[in-house]
DNA sequence: CTCTTATACTATACTTAGGGAAGTAGTTAC
DNA sequence: GTAACTACTTCCCTAAGTATAGTATAAGAG
């Protein structure tokens, strides 16, 4: 596994384009632990406003990371799962978790710092 | 390690928060070969904008990932390299190239989606 | 002596991504 | 009848990112 890499279809560069994204690496956090509707995404992520949450759904439905379910039960529920590809995604959250742990025990505060 | 939890000072939230910026990852992949400058960056990095890596380093600098060593050559020239703390992103690099890599695999374009 | 090159940036104007609030439709509970 | 639940969409505004130009200083080319 090399890291380096110049390429535009360097391995890195295609999942930092998945991964960037405000909120992503988040959801698909909250799908390792089973499949979920729309509203339990919304009360789970907190602050996350509908609009970025229907956005990025559809991103990683479309690019083949989570699927969508809508069951038309009174009122309708929509489901979310990760697929085998999103599930793939484990050892990157892991070692997001980590790393984060890391920050804890150097005690550097990642949020207060700007004035 | 446990990778759901909901709190604020969720170690997976607090990682989301130092890579989720655009070129972040890119920027610390590039130090992890070594320190480097300023214009090399620039040139490593294809198409970033000065002002968006003169301000992902400062970010970086300020949460202790890289230090900046500034020399009074002519024309001056200023060294990136990554701290301990920096270095301890590498597996979570690693598992972005493994996950890059399992797409290039599945086949699926990750840019060429959007009209 | 002027012209170009190099470095590490700032400054400016513009575009896109994200945040916050409100609205929609269909049904059901009070 | 009014409020609530569900899964969104639409609007507007700000923050983040892009593109391009400019700054200071000095070496080296011609």
């Amino acid at each position: 596994m090399e890291i380096s890499c110049s390429k535009d279809t360097c391995p890195v560069k295609l999942a930092a384009e998945i991964i960037e994204g405000k909120w992503t690496t988040l959801i698909i956090r909250e799908l390792f632990s089973g499949k979920k509707r729309y509203s339990e995404l919304q009360r789970a992520l907190n602050k996350i406003s509908p609009k970025v949450l229907s956005a990025r759904l559809k991103f990683l439905e479309e690019r083949g990371l989570i699927t969508r379910a809508v069951f038309a039960t009174i009122p309708p529920t929509t489901e979310y799962a990760l697929t085998p590809i999103g599930y793939k995604l484990e050892s990157l959250l892991l070692a997001m978790a980590e790393f984060g742990n890391e920050l804890i025990k150097k005690e550097i505060n990642v949020k207060i710092i700007s004035p």
